[in-house]
DNA sequence: AACTACTCCTGGAGGC
DNA sequence: TGCCTCCAGGAGTAGT
């Protein structure tokens, strides 16, 4: 599922090809998924230029002209597509369905129109991004951009898990704000740090050597400082190399990453203990039994 | 504070 | 083949 490295490389790609580029048009094929605020609608994109595309968290945001900003966020299986005529020009969120099908189809929902830029040919072939999901979670919310802070404010999320600003001493802080807490939960809770979901949360844990259910308040410094480690390589990891790839909760099989999730009863990468699946909270965990285990000796 | 359960939704998988 | 049930999950909310 979309999570922070998938989210961010779709900005990179996003933020290379859509600054300066005019909105034209743009066709809400499925209203409940294009928010506005009062006073707004989607007729207000037309004429208006991308600034910028940034990320706070899992959500992404578009800064345009006219002191608007359009929010979007993949949830569960959202994706970005932008296309010239048949070249895609960035694409990224949930690999399902490919990104190099036919667009539109039953599962897109906003089609963005855009305006040639200049030194393209006059009437070049059509660029649009197209925002589809098939489980129809993700959406888009247009705002006028000094609301954007109290929109993410209102959300409550914590520092971003890759930024370097988030020190030992904070992320300490922020365990041990939450003694009981589950791990596991712990990580998916974006008001303590934001941008891990369930896949990332569980490599994160893996490389750490931390159970998922030990209770926040049982680790000693060394170990909060292993789960800082483990949450920056998992994520860095799939920034520099790909991100992981799992459908329907199950690791892609032939690939190395993810290491444990979506790998229930596959061999451990580091021991060859066969990797367990618990369900928390609801939710799906994967980990070493071995590896993990549930007290530290 | 922290847990569970439920909601939104579709598509894929497995059972029979 | 087809119908049924279950499962995947981010985030919000309600209830305990």
């Amino acid at each position: 599922m979309p999570e922070l490295p998938e989210v961010e490389l779709l900005r990179r790609e996003l933020d290379a090809a859509l600054p300066g580029r005019w909105i034209v048009g743009v066709d809400v094929r499925l209203p409940k998924v294009f928010r506005a605020d009062p006073g707004l609608d989607c007729r207000d994109l037309v004429g208006v230029e991308v600034r910028s595309v940034a990320r706070r968290g899992k959500h992404l945001m578009a800064h345009l002209s006219g002191d608007l900003c359009l929010v979007l966020h993949l949830r569960l299986s959202g994706q970005l597509v932008l296309r010239q005529g048949e070249a895609t020009l960035a694409a990224g969120g949930h690999p399902v369905p490919r990104f190099d099908v036919q667009l539109p189809h039953k599962s897109t929902h906003i089609i963005f129109d855009f305006a040639a830029v200049d030194g393209e040919p006059a009437s070049p072939a059509a660029t649009r991004l197209y925002f589809t999901d098939i489980r129809q979670f993700g959406f888009c919310h247009l705002m006028a951009s000094e609301r954007l802070a109290g929109y993410l404010e209102a959300k409550s999320l914590g520092p971003e898990a890759i930024a370097d600003s988030l020190t030992l001493e904070e992320f300490a802080r922020i365990v041990g704000r939450r003694p009981r807490a589950r791990l596991k939960s712990l990580l998916l809770d974006q008001s303590a740090v934001s941008g891990l979901g369930n896949i990332y949360a569980d490599e994160a844990l893996f490389l750490a050597r931390l159970y998922p259910q030990r209770q926040a308040g049982s680790l000693a410094l060394l170990e909060v400082s292993s789960l800082l480690e483990g949450i920056r390589a998992a994520l860095g990891y799939a920034l520099e190399n790909g991100v992981a790839h799992v459908v329907n909760g199950r690791a892609s099989p032939g690939t190395e990453f993810p290491r444990v999730h979506g790998r229930e009863g596959e061999l451990c990468p580091r021991c060859g203990a066969e990797i367990v699946r618990l369900r928390l909270g609801g939710r799906s965990t994967y980990f070493c039994p071995s590896c993990q285990p549930e007290r530290a000796d």
